[in-house]
DNA sequence: CTCTCGATGTTCT
DNA sequence: GAACATCGAGAGG
């Protein structure tokens, strides 16, 4: 399969939000790969937007956003977690999408190992799927697009009609408009 | 099943 | 010093 390019996380945050799902990510260490498929992001438009890190300006922690599209964010929260984020849009303007959740593809005993846990519970969360796939912060900027160590593929093709968008999650902080908006893209059950 | 609450440390005010 | 794009254990129905 094809791995995303650079001009696929041009196409708008939005956009890019939805088509990920479906998508495979991956991720190797040593010869062995891991690998699930996307089911939910949600999309943090830049600047404008009172949910996104960007939204008080360039600061240590955010300033990969504000790099080249299709580099990983990933940062450290709730003094535990790590997220990770595909940036989008062209470079200078922040915006990100977060991968929330995915189905495990390959390597199934390998993250049931890293979780110590099994079934649903593996990769249905942000900080979930960080620990099965052992993403961490040496990945904050990584280049998605090259191929090695983890990276997006084409996957599956999924009607539109099968997406759901719906708020987003845990922003409480945001303005109202913002908490409202349905940026939160979900595969229906 | 649902709800509440504590963990834990980096970042920003 | 407060807040945090979360998780999981434990209590209760």
């Amino acid at each position: 399969m094809t791995i995303l390019n650079k001009a696929f996380y041009e196409i708008g945050t939005l956009k890019v939000a939805q088509a990920l799902i479906g998508k495979k990510l991956i991720r190797q260490i040593g010869g062995i790969e891991l690998s699930g498929m996307i089911v939910e992001t949600e999309a943090y438009c830049g600047s404008k937007d009172s949910a996104c890190h960007a939204h008080r300006g360039k600061t240590n922690r955010n300033s990969v956003m504000f790099g080249p599209p299709g580099h990983a964010y990933v940062y450290f929260t709730y003094g535990m977690h790590y997220l990770l984020n595909t940036v989008t849009e062209t470079q200078g303007n922040p915006c990100a999408v977060l991968i929330r959740a995915i189905l495990p593809v390959d390597g199934l005993e390998e993250m049931e190992a890293r979780r110590k846990r099994k079934g649903r519970e593996l990769t249905n969360g942000p900080a979930k799927l960080c620990q099965a796939l052992e993403i961490d912060k040496s990945f904050n900027g990584w280049d998605l697009t090259a191929g090695d160590k983890l990276w997006v593929e084409g996957y599956k093709k999924i009607p539109a009609k099968l997406i759901s968008a719906t708020p987003r999650i845990g922003i409480d902080y945001a303005t109202e408009k913002h908490r409202n908006a349905p940026w939160r893209f979900v595969i229906k059950a």
